[in-house]
DNA sequence: TTTAATTCCTACTAAATTACTCGGGTAAAT
DNA sequence: ATTTACCCGAGTAATTTAGTAGGAATTAAA
């Protein structure tokens, strides 16, 4: 079972994408701000992302990254998948070969955890999320931080 | 959010001593055998688990491991809590101050992810995995095993 | 047409964690 | 006494994560 720092990232991103969805492409250096990303580290899960078809890229100035398919069409499940493996708790990858080919005492107790952690992230959506109160409180602070970091740069320009 | 072989051997461990419960003290070389988990790891496994009160030791020989409550009294939360430091997705062990400080775009929602698996793996106990078809099933295979290489040992002896 | 912004791509690396091994203890039964 | 088993701490190889570095390709705008 794998969600950590990874998978984490890859949804706060996209929710961030969601977020400022219809303002035309955002670009990673823009996410990396708000969210405390390293740039880089972006650009990998990015790629990923994108082989997923999750997101579609614009390249060049002005340019930067846009949900491919509607908010309401992507959840939470996908897009930890796309950059994990997988929301997978067993240890055989569902294969059933845990214990030298056959399956273990416990295979089907972390199927069905597997199962269940599954059919809850893929429960949410990156809509479902926007209208959160949590969510909202969160985004306008992180957006207000980065209007005032604006205005401080351009008074010491 | 962490669970991996680490979690898995320990509720395995656990669940071959709920299988063989009655039989006295289970040597951790038995659960070894039957289970293939290496011997230290499992010894450092049961310290762990000792320490949350879960199983209780018989030193000497003849010695072992016995649960150390009833096993509809353990649930398997409690088991990978206590080898893993939680059964917890969100990044801040839950403190929410996942970015610099104050909480992160996402972190209701690993918070909910967090609550949901525990919900599920502590509502599963120890007595609920023995009873199952496919505990039963892994279980003859492996106690049949272990029979006949005993049979083959004294044999060849 | 140059410049700058941006994605794209590959390789490398530090830190952490896992999944062990090893070597020696300590307690108790025979 | 000897053996069986738990107990304990240190060390270690492999893996993964999280991130760096450097550059090439693309394209909007100056």
């Amino acid at each position: 079972m794998r969600l950590t720092t990874k998978g984490r990232y890859a949804v706060t991103a996209m929710l961030d994408l969601a977020l400022h969805q219809g303002k035309g492409p955002i670009s990673l250096a823009d996410i990396s701000d708000r969210q405390g990303i390293s740039l880089s580290y972006l650009e990998q899960l990015f790629a990923k992302l994108r082989k997923q078809e999750l997101v579609q890229s614009v390249r060049g100035p002005g340019g930067g990254y846009e949900l491919k398919r509607d908010s309401a069409q992507i959840n939470v499940a996908q897009v930890v998948d796309a950059v994990n493996e997988s929301v997978d708790a067993t240890g055989c990858q569902q294969k059933g070969n845990c214990q030298s080919g056959e399956i273990c005492l416990t295979h089907h107790l972390w199927m069905d955890l597997s199962g269940q952690i599954h059919g809850f992230l893929s429960g949410i959506s990156l809509a479902d999320l926007v209208v959160r109160n949590d969510v909202q409180t969160v985004a306008q602070r992180q957006d207000g931080r980065a209007t005032e970091e604006l205005i401080l740069a351009s008074r010491s320009s």
